[in-house]
DNA sequence: CCAAAAGTGTTTTCCGTACACCCATGC
DNA sequence: GCATGGGTGTACGGAAAACACTTTTGG
């Protein structure tokens, strides 16, 4: 009898000045302590993309944000083989809209990707692999909207590229190139966020993932 | 009972002056007539890349060329479901060293990607999507070895390269790049080819997948 | 009036592109 | 000697990178 494939979801969030990423715990039984990616196996009938959501919901309560297929691996040859292949995926949450379910089992919890803990099989390899998907999209599509709400200061913008690339970028030439690429435009309101002059808020022209 | 899951390959040559790709057609039966991608089914136990290279080798003959994963589907809801998930990859291979086999069934030819036959149902997908990523990989990585012999003249690579992207490319600035890229370095042979001035042999400095 | 972040232009450097002539060979 | 492809350097333009000061607000 051949098991069903397995979706994982590399869930990455910028949280705490941290580029983070979503793990669950088994909280007892024999792998406990062991965190691992968020995934399921693919139900009867379901599709990919379908299950990687349905997984994504599930870990953090929202939909509509960046959901892209990366790889596919050989399933790992666990004791019980529950999986044949499988399938990852990478999404983008904005921090501040996810909400993590709190169960018995299984307990989510966000990771600095500079601090991962020891973790299952091809996990670190994977999420690796995320990382290296996103920093290549950073450079010439819009995929951080999904990363920041609404409105947004390009200040603020800019700390998540800063914390994604992990490099210091020029206040100026960071503002000259997110304006002429026309990712965001300007909304008509200001943030008034402490005691200095009010920062112009942006929004993103648009909210799907680019065309090309 | 779930179906295995599938592997299906794009292998790609350049041939005649033109990018093509290889297809099989099955002689008799139903679908006689149809083209469609070679590949087949994962074998119990059989690892991903596996699937794919035997599937490679029994096409074409050769081994130890560039292969990658593409991406994953959902199979096609064919009436008999044979297979529940298609995981595709791409091949380049030197048209030369290639051997097609000859069989009753599924005979193998090479079609310009200008030229497709009408093809089962995402197969064309598969192909775009292979040729999206070969262009892209071409102007950073050194992917191209793979299809071309041992030795070769700077012409002849620029050729592979204006037939892959399909435009003109600058014989000076195309040289200038190659070589700053390292990618290739001369040989001590030259090659005497017609009426003309010989020309420089160069090779591959390295003929494995680059690193990141 | 002071601290704190917002906002704004110019100069320099580097890379991609365009472009034309001489060279070595076979016949 | 002529036809054929091999081989080479330079000038220009646009994009990216470096860089510092003024503005607006809260307290």
């Amino acid at each position: 009898m051949r098991p069903p494939p397995a979706v994982a979801v590399v869930i990455l969030t910028v949280r705490e000045g941290a580029l983070q990423a979503l793990l669950i715990n088994r909280g007892g039984g024999p792998d406990a302590g062991r965190w691992a990616l968020p995934g399921g196996l693919l139900l009867d009938g379901e599709g990919l993309d379908a299950a990687a959501s349905r997984v994504l919901v599930r870990e953090t309560g929202v939909a509509d944000v960046y959901l892209e297929q990366l790889y596919t691996f050989d399933a790992a040859p666990t004791a019980k083989a529950t999986s044949s292949l499988l399938v990852s995926y990478f999404a983008l949450v904005d921090a501040v809209r996810a909400r993590l379910v709190s169960r018995e089992t299984w307990q989510p919890g966000w990771f600095p990707l500079r601090a991962l803990p020891e973790m299952a099989f091809e996990n670190d390899a994977v999420i690796g692999y995320a990382l290296r998907r996103l920093r290549a999209k950073l450079e010439y599509t819009n995929v951080v909207y999904s990363l920041m709400p609404e409105e947004f200061t390009l200040t603020e913008l800019q700390r998540v590229y800063e914390v994604i690339t992990d490099e210091q970028l020029d206040k100026r030439n960071f503002r000259r190139r997110v304006l002429s690429l026309a990712i965001v435009s300007p909304t008509s309101r200001r943030a008034a966020r402490g005691a200095h002059r009010p920062a112009q808020l942006y929004q993103f022209s648009s909210r799907k993932p680019m065309e090309f």
